[in-house]
RNA sequence: GCGCCGGUAGCUUCAACUGGAUAGAGCGCCGGAUUUCGGCUCCGGAGGUUAUGGGUUCGACUCCUAUCCGGCGCACCA
């Protein structure tokens, strides 16, 4: 897109680009491609080389025409550009010891809304959730389950100690337990453990899918953590790498920074992840011989790899980026390099209420939960607004500030161009879904429809620069730029006359009709991938 | 100490289309218009050495390098 000044549909930087190779000066190459162009393609009216060498196209009329007709006719997939790649995306994977909170909102919806940019653009999509089911917090969890419910059986009173869970949502899920299940015994922790970790388990997971759903995500896979050690698919993957030579036996290197106080030197099977781009090789082993959590993750991504996937991706939480180096080291000693691997860190969000920011912290029980969240603000404003930073910086979300009805509130702002739109069509009792075309003669556009125009055949250019880039935010950013440029020209009405769309009920614009068409296809397509609903009326 | 992310207008807000043209929005400020086809809306103005120094090249917010500031992480945890 050229900038607005120079009044051009298109543009192109390619004898900028071509110029070095074919020693040739930019300014003439492009002078050259302008006269070949305007012979061999009739759609484009007028070329003119500008600044370094650019090429400035304006479409013909023709030209303007049949992108209007592809667009009316292709409705819901126009902006795909039929790309064709199997991706798999694993987000969330909240670990799963009570229901989600904030914290996790922000890579649920931008994982959530990176598969839908990708379904959109053709590809292949496995949304994936990895299920911490193993290991010692899981071990504290169900403890922490055992003593609410021993402490609402038999009034023992619930300990203040470190490891366990002082959440409320524990004593409620203890309270399910104890209601759904009357014939297990709790008698000693040791007895029950299995049992009422399956429960526990069970019961926290549906805490998390209720969360999901209100948010209206959906997995399409859950991958337990317990099942690859169950298999023993670790072993196998160790194995695998041991043949390759990347495994070895040895010591680690004490913990850098703090000193180590009890810094034990055990020889153990290590990953020689250094040689894949880490900082430092990685144990397989704890000190008792047992996998690591890393370990588990490398079987997990064998996993991926041996399903065939032309991508990995991993939506993350800052606080896991000291974990991307080794896994995509694993990945490539895995996979010999073939599948591309990437991992999306999404920063903190801050929040805020009337200027007060919230601290949250799992384990506390103070957290703030997406419940709490939801009884604020609704699911639609909540998705747009995770999407209306990029992922690498960090989000203040301001609950207050989303609740109101004005400019300011993005997502407001965009539904209710979309609700305009309806209301004009409603007017004119005609549907939104009615096909219409458009021919030579009734194209007759205006400098505000010209500028909006231009917008919406940007609209698979940010599709595709979305789904290359892994960015899904720069979605909202569009619509809402695409939505300001509505709604000024509908205001321009109230000034003028002449650009109103209609009067008296009746149409007044021919234009205006397949116009405000444009905009309410792609408002739809891109609030769509955001999963953000759309009201006919607000 | 090491690693990752960020630093863009007065601003505890951010964008800039895989190196492109005169760096754009919002808030706030100043000046106008409007009470409606659908609700605090619309138009205009001022405001910049893109943290700092060096480098790469036709061309850098973007890439490399050094420094400063802020956030996060640096287990045999998960």
């Amino acid at each position: 897109m050229p900038p607005d000044q120079f009044n051009f549909d298109l543009s192109s930087n390619i004898s900028l680009v071509l110029a070095k190779q074919n020693k040739i000066k930019p300014n003439s190459l492009a002078n050259l491609l302008k006269d070949l162009l305007l012979k061999k393609i009739d759609h484009f009216a007028k070329i003119e080389v500008a600044g370094p060498g650019f090429l400035n196209i304006k479409l013909s009329k023709e030209g303007i025409l049949s992108n209007i007709n592809d667009i009316l006719r292709n409705k819901e997939t126009y902006g795909s550009n039929k790309s064709n790649q199997s991706y798999n995306i694993e987000f969330v994977s909240a670990n799963p010891t009570g229901p989600m909170h904030v914290g996790h909102c922000r890579g649920a919806i931008f994982g959530d809304v990176l598969s839908n940019l990708l379904l959109f653009n053709g590809n292949k999509v496995t949304k994936e959730y990895y299920i911490n089911d193993y290991g010692n917090q899981i071990k504290d969890f169900v403890e922490s389950v055992f003593l609410r419910i021993r402490e609402i059986q038999f009034k023992e009173k619930f300990p203040n100690k470190d490891n366990l869970y002082p959440g409320e949502y524990i004593k409620e899920i203890a309270l399910n337990i104890i209601k759904n299940n009357k014939n297990v015994k709790f008698e000693s922790l040791e007895t029950c453990f299995e049992d009422l970790k399956k429960i526990s388990l069970e019961e926290s997971m549906k805490l998390i899918k209720y969360d999901l759903q209100k948010l209206g995500i959906k997995h399409d896979n859950f991958f337990s953590e317990t099942k690859l050690v169950k298999e023993d698919l670790v072993n196998n993957v160790v194995k695998k790498l041991k043949n390759k030579n990347f495994v070895e036996e040895g010591f680690l290197d004490p913990p850098k920074g703090e000193s180590p106080k009890n810094w034990k030197k055990i020889k153990r099977l290590i990953f020689k992840s250094k040689d894949f781009g880490d900082d430092a090789n990685r144990a397989l082993q704890k000190n008792d011989g047992s996998w690591t959590y890393f370990a588990n993750d490398v079987a997990y991504h064998s996993d991926k790899i041996n399903r065939k996937f032309d991508n990995l991706i991993n939506i993350l939480g800052a606080d896991h980026t000291g974990y991307i180096k080794r896994i995509a080291a694993a990945v490539s000693a895995l996979s010999n390099n073939k599948v591309k691997f990437t991992c999306k860190v999404c920063q903190l969000v801050k929040l805020y209420k009337k200027g007060e920011p919230f601290k949250m912290s799992k384990r506390s029980g103070d957290f703030i939960s997406v419940q709490d969240l939801l009884n604020e603000v609704n699911k639609d404003s909540i998705r747009f607004m995770m999407l209306s930073r990029s992922n690498d910086v960090e989000l203040d979300f301001d609950f207050e500030k989303v609740k109101e009805k004005t400019k300011d509130n993005q997502v407001y702002y965009v539904q209710y161009a979309y609700a305009r739109i309806n209301s004009i069509m409603r007017t004119l009792k005609l549907s939104i879904n009615d096909k219409i075309s458009v021919s030579l003669n009734s194209l007759n556009i205006n400098e505000y429809e010209e500028k909006i125009l231009r917008k919406i055949f940007e609209w698979p250019k940010i599709i595709d620069s979305a789904a290359y880039k892994l960015e899904p935010h720069k979605i909202p950013f569009y619509l809402y730029e695409l939505s300001i440029l509505f709604h000024s020209y509908w205001s321009r009405g109230n000034e003028d006359h002449k650009f109103k769309f209609i009067e008296n009920g009746k149409l007044k614009r021919k234009e205006a009709l397949f116009f405000i068409n444009l905009v309410a296809i792609v408002i739809k397509n891109g609030m769509n991938i955001l999963g953000v609903s759309l009201p006919e009326k607000m």
